[in-house]
DNA sequence: CCTCCTCAGGTAAGCGCTTTCCCGGGCACC
DNA sequence: GGTGCCCGGGAAAGCGCTTACCTGAGGAGG
């Protein structure tokens, strides 16, 4: 591998003067001496180490990205709008998997600090987990202490400038849909218990039902995984349990395609007999038959907001900025009135 | 933030004695000096600097996966086994998204060749672009000349090691799927022209007609983007075009659940009036209405197996490797015989 | 009791780059 | 013709870490 100073041997001039050549540096430097160094560049297919530049020049440029899982829409989405948003500021992205895995997040807030990452931008619902919760604050904290920028995406448990997803409004859009429809015995399959993703949207769907002078029996609430396996094996279980059941919530899109499915195959029709709506409004709702009645997030413009608010400078007063992201009910064709029984 | 100086004058050693610990090097310390070092890392918050560990150490660990878009699933279910065989391996994956321009992939190898990473794995389909052809080869051969190792997912045309996706064969087993029911009149709903994924399942689609004694007229071939809209669009214009066509492929499956959804809107029934296929069996191509016919790609698969090419040294003989990966024809319910005339 | 070896720990030389500071030559001006 | 300045270019000091090599003390062996 080809270095500043071999460069700067063929080429004849101090590695000082190739380095600025080669780093269009304001100090000026002669014609002849720029083009021999170009010329040497080319040659031993120069191409300068960047940990040693950025060792050098000790300024933070990447910026970090810890989502649960690059290959779900829901995050692929969300990426998007960060990935935009930092390559219009020149920034590289690393982007961190966690699959869901508390300790993985951890280390991960590690190794992008090691990195000299500039900014972090954690996205993906928090954990009911206290000791959790704690110990990613005190991490995130710390790395806030020594220049770093965060932004969280939900997560309103941490520090630094949040973008929330309205998650408890869907909820409740959801929910009021339903009762307007006429529906009064619903099942839910929420996602996992731990997240708060999942609290936070049956919150909103409960405070429906509340101002509707009704209530969400925890026997009609599954918790599955946020899968389509989940949603299916979820909505075979209420529906033998609960028979009266005229409408599911799923609280994802990818749950509710599972629940379509499984209707599909005990010959239930949809809306006619039974209602489904999801969450998130993932590009597939649509295709589906029948197209999903759904809450619509607006996901890559919620990361674009994240990563612009890890881009600038902290809050002047040592106060966190939240921004409120909006949701919307989208209706489609799963949804209906009641059937007559 | 603290240095591994700081730690090392705050536990009172030599910085090399607390670089020896932290690291677990096999040099014997005292567990007192142990313990006040690593007490002082955590007094301090000490991280140690990624940068100057990979100066100083001069190794690389890193590996780089270039590819259209992480967001497309497509690619996120490469990226999942890609991610899954480097983490197994303990290295920390970059992923550049070149959103499918040749230049920006040109500069990604560049950016990965500066950050010392140990390998790279360019996954997507490559370009009937000769220029850029030559110039990525060239910008390849020199980051294997200094130490890169390479390995490509389809493009034939690049050095490295391969993995290739059956695409000819899934072309041809389309084909040959059609013929068997009968379909003589057919349209296709091609990728880009300037992707040798599009002309590579073309060849098996054409090689299908050849054995049955047909052939594929150019005006029964649309080119369009591989995006959902494209595929309606390009299925209007066949229809109105070529009305006696009986079915229709695309080449892959977001374009042919945009087709769905343009014959829906036009009243046409699948299977009854006409039949669609795809390409690729996206998670979603058995969630539509009808369940998508098409070809199934080992993705997550070829992105591991290629993972797996890059982590192990270069083939002994100064040739490269080349994996086949299969396709298989995957029968749901949006093909049938052609409609009675 | 002296020598030699062992071994914990320290010293210092880089890794490849940036950047401050310094140097020397040429110019303008008096 | 001398003085002072400006300006292109180089020397060298880091950036934060690793590691080969050295040191000095203690123990074993003669």
């Amino acid at each position: 591998m080809a270095t500043l100073a071999d460069v700067a041997r063929r080429a004849g001039v101090s590695p000082a003067t190739a380095s600025r050549i080669i780093n269009g540096s304001p100090k000026p430097v002669t014609d002849a001496l720029r083009e021999r160094v170009l010329a040497a560049v080319a040659e031993l297919e120069y191409v300068p180490n960047a940990h040693a530049q950025l060792l050098a020049r000790s300024n933070r440029s990447a910026v970090g990205v810890i989502v649960h899982d690059v290959s779900d829409p829901y995050f692929a989405e969300i990426t998007r709008g960060i990935q935009r948003v930092a390559t219009e500021h020149n920034r590289l992205v690393i982007i961190c998997n966690s699959y869901r895995d508390p300790g993985r997040e951890l280390e991960y807030v590690e190794l992008l600090r090691a990195h000299q990452a500039a900014a972090i931008v954690l996205a993906g619902s928090g954990y009911h987990q206290p000791e959790f919760t704690t110990a990613m604050d005190s991490k995130l904290r710390v790395y806030q202490r020594t220049g770093g920028r965060v932004a969280v995406i939900g997560r309103h448990e941490h520090a630094g400038d949040a973008v929330m997803p309205a998650n408890e409004v869907g909820g409740y859009l959801l929910g009021n849909e339903l009762y307007r429809l006429g529906h009064r015995d619903f099942g839910v399959i929420a996602g996992p218990k731990l997240l708060t993703t999942t609290t936070d949207r049956l919150t909103g769907l409960r405070r429906a039902a509340h101002e509707h002078g009704h209530k969400l029996p925890a026997r009609r609430i599954c918790y599955a995984d946020f899968e389509r396996e989940g949603g299916a094996a979820s909505a075979a279980a209420l529906l033998d349990a609960e028979p009266q059941l005229t409408a599911i919530v799923a609280l994802n899109d990818t749950m509710a395609i599972g629940v379509l499915a499984l209707l599909r195959s005990r010959g239930i029709a949809v809306p006619d007999q039974m209602t489904v709506v999801g969450f998130d409004d993932m590009p597939v709702a649509r295709d589906v038959t029948p197209a999903l009645t759904t809450v619509r997030l607006p996901l890559a413009d919620m990361g674009a907001r994240a990563m612009e608010l890890a881009l600038q400078p902290p809050a002047d007063a040592e106060e966190r900025r939240v921004e409120d992201a909006g949701a919307e009910l989208i209706r489609r064709e799963s949804s209906g009135p009641p059937r007559q029984t």
